[in-house]
Formats: C-alpha cells, sequence, structure tokens
DNA sequence: GCTTGAGTCTGGAGTTACTACAGACTCTAC
DNA sequence: GTAGAGTCTGTAGTAACTCCAGACTCAAGC
C-alpha cells in the first residue's frame, strides 16, 4: 500500500524502455499524476507510477490513441471496473484496426502490382509513373484500395 | 503543349477532389509550383497542375509519404525515366506497408482475444485492464506485436 | 568542503500532413 | 453599382511526441 522507493525519471524511463521527454509529456497532458519532488526539484515516482506507465505503454503499443488510454485509465481507476465500457472501447479500436489492415492490404496489391509491371517493364519508361499520371480519377484509386 | 484553359483552385479542388487549404499547403511546401495570378492576386491553374496534383493524390491514396512523393515527382520529372530508383521507393514502401500489416495483425489478434475473455468474463474484474495492468514488460508486448 | 560530471529542470520550437479560422479583398452576374 | 460567392494572406491548431538551450541539482571522489 505505502510507497517507499522513489526513482529519479531516468530510473523510471529505463524500466519502462519510455522516453524521458515522453514521461514528461504524459505529466503535463494529464495522463499520468504528478510525482513529488526533491528539495531540489526532481520528479520522484513511486510504484503507482511504474504501473500506470507500464498500463499507458502497453495500450500504446496495441494502437490505441492517447485519448482512449485516457478513457481506457479512468474506467480502470474505478474500483467497480465497468467491463462493458472497457470492452466498448476496445472492440471500437478493433474495428479501427481491421479497418487499417484492410486499407494497407489494397496498398499493398496496388504497390506489388505495379512494381511487378516495373520489374518487367522494357525500359523506355517506368510503369509506376505512368500509373500514378494515369488520367483515372483519385476516387477511382480510393474504390480500388478498399 | 500550350495551356489555354485556366482555372481557379475551387475549381482544381473540385476536379481533383483536394481540399483548397491542402492545395496551397502543397505550394507552400514546394509540391506543386507556384501557378499563374490573376490582376487582382487569384491563383490560375493550368493543365500541368490538375495532372501533378492527381499524380500526388494518387501517391498519398498509396500511402506515400509527401517526401516520398517529392522524391517520385523528381524522378517522374527527368526526361529519362530512372525507372530502377521509382521502383526502389516503391519497394520501400511496400515493405514498410507490409510491416505495418503485421504490426496491426499482431494487435488485432491480442485485441481479439482479451476482447473475447472479456465476454466471457465472470464480472468481478476486467481482463482487459487486467491484461493491460499485468506486470509483463511492454518490451515483451512489443514482441508480442510482431 | 569542493569539484566534477551526469542527471534533471523549464520553456519553447520542430516534426507530419494537413485543417480551420479571421479579416480583407476580388470576381461575376444582375 | 452592388450583392454574394470565391479567394487572398497569415496564423494557429491537431496528435504524439522529440529535441534543444541554458540553468540548476545530485552523488561521488578527493
Amino acid at each position: 500500500m505505502e510507497e517507499t522507493q522513489r526513482i529519479a525519471i531516468g530510473a523510471l524511463a529505463t524500466h519502462t524502455g519510455a522516453n524521458i521527454e515522453t514521461i514528461r509529456y504524459y505529466e503535463r497532458v494529464g495522463l499520468l499524476p504528478a510525482p513529488a519532488r526533491s528539495s531540489g526539484g526532481y520528479r520522484l515516482y513511486g510504484t503507482n507510477h511504474l504501473k500506470r506507465l507500464n498500463f499507458i505503454r502497453r495500450a500504446r503499443v496495441l494502437g490505441f490513441s492517447l485519448a482512449e488510454v485516457r478513457k481506457l485509465l479512468t474506467l480502470a481507476d474505478q474500483r467497480r471496473r465497468p467491463c462493458a465500457e472497457v470492452r466498448a472501447v476496445a472492440a471500437a479500436h478493433l474495428e479501427d484496426v481491421k479497418g487499417k489492415i484492410a486499407d494497407l492490404k489494397a496498398m499493398e496489391r496496388v504497390l506489388a502490382d505495379t512494381i511487378a509491371r516495373c520489374e518487367a517493364g522494357s525500359g523506355s519508361h517506368c510503369p509506376m509513373i505512368d500509373a500514378l499520371y494515369t488520367a483515372s480519377s483519385p476516387s477511382r484509386w480510393r474504390r480500388l484500395a478498399r
């Protein structure tokens, strides 16, 4: 319960793998509570900060935006954990991720195709450049990319 | 060869689907050459601008960064088109896209798993929050996410 | 007690690729 | 000549950091 160890920002950074500047940034934007300070003004972090920062980093690795992380942290902070709400945030994010995968796969296909044509090209002109300069409208390309 | 029609920025925006502000932005950062001006200072675009802007938009749809688009445009501008260099830019970008797809798929898996556990959960605590608060280090999560 | 070097502090600017104003001016049609 | 739509410039905001300068603090060694 009580927090005895207090570590400086550099140590927290090493323990979590986060950047020092990022830690200060998270404090500035209110994701990480302001820690205690030494007499000289150094930030002194306890285990709660360590846990919270790890939470943030794990959520970020999973692609949650800081706004989503904020929401998740708020939900996590409530002692009675509203699992349904957490699930809703995660599910919305999952849909987002799926959409991005679909978009990237479409891009991958077009890129791979064009590069392949490039490789087979005779050399007088570049199929990649041609494809980009071609008169078909970007909206058609966007359709293609879904 | 000669350009007779000259259209205002709004018309160019409608023709390409680009935003007016974006067109001015592309000019500011040097992707689109500064067009002629009317006596009152309005920008007047010709067909070359139209083609170039479409090129940029198609490349952006395929996920090329503006830096990459710049490189592609430079290569396209050379009369003798260095197909190999174009292919290199595109291939590098394709690798990037593939990497992002892999990352997102890993995210998708972890998210879907955790949400599934969430659905099956008894209700006393949230598996999603637990997973994020779990003591395993973010670097392990990152490994997981490849 | 003093010095040294590493660590930390704040505030501000830079990054990417736009987007969104405000307030002034221009163009076209009636 | 005037109304209303279009355009102009310049600045600031967005996400999520990252980097920097110049000042200060801390711990260790002598």
